[in-house]
DNA sequence: TTGTTTGTTCGCATGATTTGCAGATTAGGT
DNA sequence: ACCTAATCTGCAAATCATGCGAACAAACAA
């Protein structure tokens, strides 16, 4: 079974067709790069990557294209510690894991969420929520298999 | 009974003291704004309060001591939507609700948090969890109270 | 009180991220 | 092949934050 919330370049194709929007090749290498892109890249990373494929592409035309898919809610931004803003196809009702040691990020899926007893906002009615966990990712835990140990922290 | 774990000027003045760091004008001033402060503000909001009562302090000061006390563990930072970082005196366990509406941010306890059946990380140990709410608040749900409508949304 | 030392403050330059703007370019239809 | 509107691109500019060095002042000693 295959999951309809990380969307195709091919769906994008036709999303962006419906929407009467042109169909250029900078915005089907980035539907390409971000589909099923579980790295949480930022607009910059996603700059790059297309970089290597097609020389000449306009970081501006990176912003702009997830702009127009985030207003699409065919993706989802998330900020950790102040940093650039990365983009998340994964449209699934999900939360994140954030290693401190090497900074990257994983998707947890939480099946049931269940928060007792909130004080304050007895006045206030939450429309979604989101959980972050800070900690150490296996890779980063394990000493034996964390010899050539990394120093880049994508943090800031 | 009264919550030690927001710290009065006068205890940051101690800690200060005991780090053999030098008690300025502008750090007590900056201390007593943080002080009970539950508005989360950012570095630049509180230059605007600090310049109004201290007129001339930089912001570049106001950086700096707020890094400070970050880094001895005395002030809590906190990013949300990608705007400008915001400073928590609130050290207790606590977590986040965001107004949608007029972005004000409040303080929400949670006595006992449930996670219920997380898939990915069986592999990641966290050392700390937060939650943020989004939704809309009481004063912008309610609308016999809400007539003089702000449209001063400080989300970004 | 005066002097010395060393941490602080301040202003400016710089870096990082993101958006506005306008001219050049091109997708998609005639 | 041509038109037209949407798109791409490069650059300026806004926002947020930090590095740096000179001027300044808190803490302490004499």
């Amino acid at each position: 079974m295959h999951n309809e919330n990380v969307r195709s370049p091919e769906q994008l194709v036709e999303r962006f067709r419906s929407e009467g929007l042109k169909i250029t090749p900078q915005r089907q290498l980035l539907f390409s790069l971000l589909h099923e892109n579980a790295e949480h890249p930022t607009a910059d990373a996603l700059f790059t990557s297309a970089s290597a494929l097609m020389p000449g592409i306009s970081l501006r035309t990176v912003y702009q294209t997830l702009t127009d898919l985030t207003e699409m809610g065919e993706l989802g931004q998330v900020t950790f510690d102040g940093g650039a803003v990365r983009f998340d196809p994964n449209l699934t009702d999900h939360h994140h894991a954030v290693c401190n040691e090497c900074g990257t990020i994983a998707d947890v899926s939480i099946d049931h969420l269940d928060v007792v007893s909130i004080s304050q906002p007895n006045d206030f009615s939450p429309s979604s929520t989101s959980v972050v966990f800070h900690g150490v990712c296996a890779k980063c835990a394990s000493p034996s298999i964390n010899l050539d140990k990394p120093t880049n922290n994508q943090n800031k």
